[in-house]
DNA sequence: TCGTAGTTTAGATATTTATCTAAATAGATA
DNA sequence: TATCTATTTAGATAAATATCTAAACTACGA
């Protein structure tokens, strides 16, 4: 996946809040909707682009699948961003 | 303007790809155009967004319109990129 | 003040996206 | 095996977005 995906997924302000409920640890899928007024559904496809844009992993266990950040994909991102900064010029 | 309109302009690629045209200094609205193979009107359309997001300055000098990176805003970004960052939880 | 060059605005259209409900899947346990 | 729980997939809809053409605006120069 390339960036485009991440900066896809970044558009949207739901999906900001789960990255950042995601920074307490790992939480399943359904520890995160119920953080949301928002269908479980609506919830998954959310993770799902998540997921696609490499900004969270997956764990399976048990009953549960566990969402965690990704922080690698965070690196690059910081990366990007710097470019633009001053004293990154041409 | 928040954060929420400063990803949505991050979301499209032809806005990504202005920004690191715009590296090179300011420019026009034409030279901006030229640079793609869309319609001027298009062009404008992404330049009010990225001005609405405060990535880009306009500053007017004759008959031309000039855009500017506004490297604040990346500054901004990098921080709240940051706090997904390895060592930096909670 | 008229014309022209640079740019934006208006209006239309096709595509994408966020959301929902309902149905399907997968895995654990009784 | 039957059932329950957690989650995803399917299908539909409404809203947002990227793009175009055509028209309007703005400011300079003849």
């Amino acid at each position: 996946m390339g960036f485009h995906e991440t900066f896809k997924a970044l558009a949207d302000p739901v999906r900001r809040e789960i990255l950042t409920y995601l920074k307490q640890g790992e939480k399943s899928a359904g520890d995160i909707s119920d953080q949301f007024e928002l269908s479980k559904a609506t919830i998954s496809h959310h993770l799902s682009i998540l997921k696609k844009a490499d900004l969270v992993y997956e764990r399976k266990e048990k009953n549960f699948i566990y969402y965690g950040l990704n922080t690698s994909v965070f690196e690059e991102l910081s990366l990007w961003v710097t470019q633009f900064k001053k004293g990154h010029n041409e």
